[in-house]
DNA sequence: AATGAGTGTCATAAATTGATTATAGATTAA
DNA sequence: TTAATCTATAATCAATTTATGACACTCATT
């Protein structure tokens, strides 16, 4: 499962190490560098855990921690310089999940980083290796992949798209997230993505002509929905 | 609900310390002395935290953590004197959820504890970026915009321009300080705004002829009203 | 070396959005 | 009431985004 996670930090040596570090250990980084850019990036990307500095231009550290509380339960780390009990404390009633103390080592934050995402996955016990979706299935041991209950033939990077959607329905992907998610670079090819999508509803199509159950979310990404309403 | 907490620690400061402070708060504390007594007790009664040293006699803290996660996924807060980041790394790939260096203060055991329990209590509602402010809802993850549980569809900027209102109702904005939101840029065309604003009018009206929930604010700007009273 | 599946790039076509403009309507101040 | 100013609406056209097909490249297998 490839983690996404957002470091708001205006401090860019301390953000940088950050992210190489995470990067080499698998985890897919944004950056941002106050607390307004890190909101609007966090609302628009898919995020699964925040690293967020108290100390930051335009916004400060509490107030984006209340405005992400607001909205959603994600897990929020807290790294900062201040020490006092009364940070600590205030930070973890707004809702975060862990407090660090700057200067902290890498090792330390990956470990608690982990420790989160293991309770997490523990919760949701998520060790399937068949996905069922509507009416897409797909086998992750044999790699096989079923539609309406009739195999079809997928690449590995349809496959792997596909898993994608089914796995978080209604979620919205942008083609940066897809670029991510399937090369693993930071450049992102717009074109290279659009050809993936077409070839993936190419070949999970049972009939021409019917709309694709991928989504074009104009102007955002792309989206799988298990069930099609009709446009009232 | 009444939760109870393990305290394996066999400094008696400390170990009454902790207890007089969590019983204080609402929390059922054991305390137990030594490692193997602390195994028996978390056996034989309904624990739903450990606070656990690793100095202990008989059988020592890492040995009990790694007993307890072969049966349990119980949340296991680490307190030590070890400052090391090798003892630290240790226990995080053994399981622990927490590691507090002593001495440390009760109020930040408490609220690194309170944090463990509220996300437990959360697992349901994961990671949902949803905003809902009277009749209108939208979700962020989905980028979907229901009114009165009907679903609309929107445009981008629609759907920005109808985040920024519902995300700060009864607040004015400023056709300068929507242009900014929008188009991040400093000029502003005034018209561009007001046809905007326009567009959204009409993509989240439910019956024409009725007034829209954005309301024009004469020579000032705009502003979203939860409820919408007749003009006076 | 030849084949073929998988993939990336490019050019072009199609679709949607958004900025502009003109015009009409509404509000305020004189 | 009238003029001036602000706001609303509709229509058009340009810009942006997305879709598609053709072609070239890579690499494993034959």
């Amino acid at each position: 499962m490839n983690m996404t996670i957002l470091v708001i930090e205006d401090n860019a040596l301390c953000a940088s190490l950050i992210e190489s570090s995470l990067t080499k250990i698998g985890y897919e980084i944004f950056v941002e560098r106050d607390g307004q850019t890190g909101l609007d990036k966090f609302r628009e990307a898919k995020i699964d855990l925040v690293i967020l500095d108290l100390l930051l231009p335009k916004i400060n550290g509490e107030q984006v921690l209340t405005k992400i509380r607001q909205t959603s339960n994600i897990p929020i780390i807290i790294i900062s310089t201040k020490t006092s009990e009364m940070s600590k404390t205030v930070c973890f009633r707004l809702g975060s999940d862990d407090y660090l103390t700057k200067p902290f080592s890498m090792v330390e934050l990956e470990a608690r980083i982990n420790a989160i995402f293991r309770r997490q996955s523990m919760i949701h016990n998520h060790s399937k290796k068949i996905v069922k979706n509507g009416d897409v299935l797909i086998n992750l041991d044999s790699h096989e992949a079923f539609i309406h209950e009739k195999q079809v033939q997928l690449t590995p990077i349809q496959f792997k798209l596909l898993y994608l959607f089914i796995d978080n329905p209604k979620q919205i992907f942008t083609k940066e997230h897809i670029s991510r998610y399937i090369w693993k670079n930071d450049s992102c090819n717009d074109n290279a993505v659009i050809v993936q999508i077409a070839n993936l509803r190419k070949a999970i199509q049972v009939h021409p002509k019917q709309p694709s159950i991928i989504k074009t979310i104009w102007g955002v990404g792309y989206q799988y929905n298990e069930m099609d309403s009709k446009s009232s």
